[in-house]
DNA sequence: TGAACTAGTTAGCTAAGCTAAGTATATTCA
DNA sequence: TGAATATACTTAGCTTAGCTAACTAGTTCA
């Protein structure tokens, strides 16, 4: 009995299952950028919590992007390989790894960042205000669930 | 001068930053509960396009998920093996295979994309029903971007 | 001080994505 | 009509991202 549901609006497992498609077909397009970027989505992320989230732990890094810790250790390294970040042992703590953004890692962020996205902020532009405000507040709506 | 901008409403570069980071934390969030449901992310995704698109040709399969051919044919190759779909040439031209559902695939869908994407039902359900709505429209409208 | 815990890395696996090249079938047109 | 071209899919081989298990090194604390 579907229609006997106490609350009003759309129904979450629809919705949950339209939002995973969507997210799944938003990022395949944006893999298309890629190339053009030079970055992969996962490195891309992770240098943009690097950059604005100071320096940081390499656990810090994989809670924040919801991976485990060999995960990060690999996306660190790329990193690192390209000049990006750098990696110092933390005075406090002789296990800890800090991880810092380098000023080629700040520049590309901004640059590349913008670049990758720049398909999407160009379909964007084409909608109107109230449906790139629904997008946004959806976007935050999300972050915020976890 | 970004409040000169003649367009009200959120950045759209911003908003596209934004929907990048929350599809892939989303999608990492859902990619938890894969052992669950017995299916990753791509199997899943094109199971639902088969069962819902009916009988269709790999390359037309390849596009709808967008990604390359060689990709389509691997994903098709392990959905096949799960006994979840079948493969048939066409009666129409000998170089197409036809990609069908077969019952447990039609079983599997329904029962195994709502395990998948219980817990971000779940939590749906603790939000208001406006932002309920927020979230099912911006599905709607990413999927209608491209 | 020695036991237990914690941070990170290494090793080794699966899966998804790609391009390049190969095979088989269709189509075109000289 | 038959040779050239085009199309649909597969195979081979690569990169990257994710995981767990096991290891090393440093810290904590009883």
């Amino acid at each position: 009995m579907p229609d006997a549901s106490p609350r009003p609006g759309p129904d979450p497992a629809d919705t949950a299952e339209k939002l995973h498609s969507a997210a799944i077909h938003l990022l395949r397009r944006l893999r298309r950028q890629d190339v053009a970027s030079g970055l992969t989505a996962p490195r891309l992320s992770a240098l943009s919590v690097i950059v604005y989230g100071g320096p940081l732990t390499l656990g810090a890094l994989a809670a924040a992007e919801q991976v485990r810790p060999p995960t990060m250790t690999r996306i660190v390294a790329a990193l690192e390989a390209d000049g990006l970040i750098r990696r110092e042992p933390s005075p406090d703590d002789g296990r800890v790894t800090l991880v810092r953004a380098t000023p080629a890692g700040e520049r590309l962020l901004h640059e590349g960042r913008r670049r990758r996205t720049a398909q999407l902020a160009s379909q964007l532009e084409a909608l109107p205000a109230a449906d790139r405000l629904t997008l946004a507040r959806a976007a935050d709506l999300l972050e915020s669930l976890d």
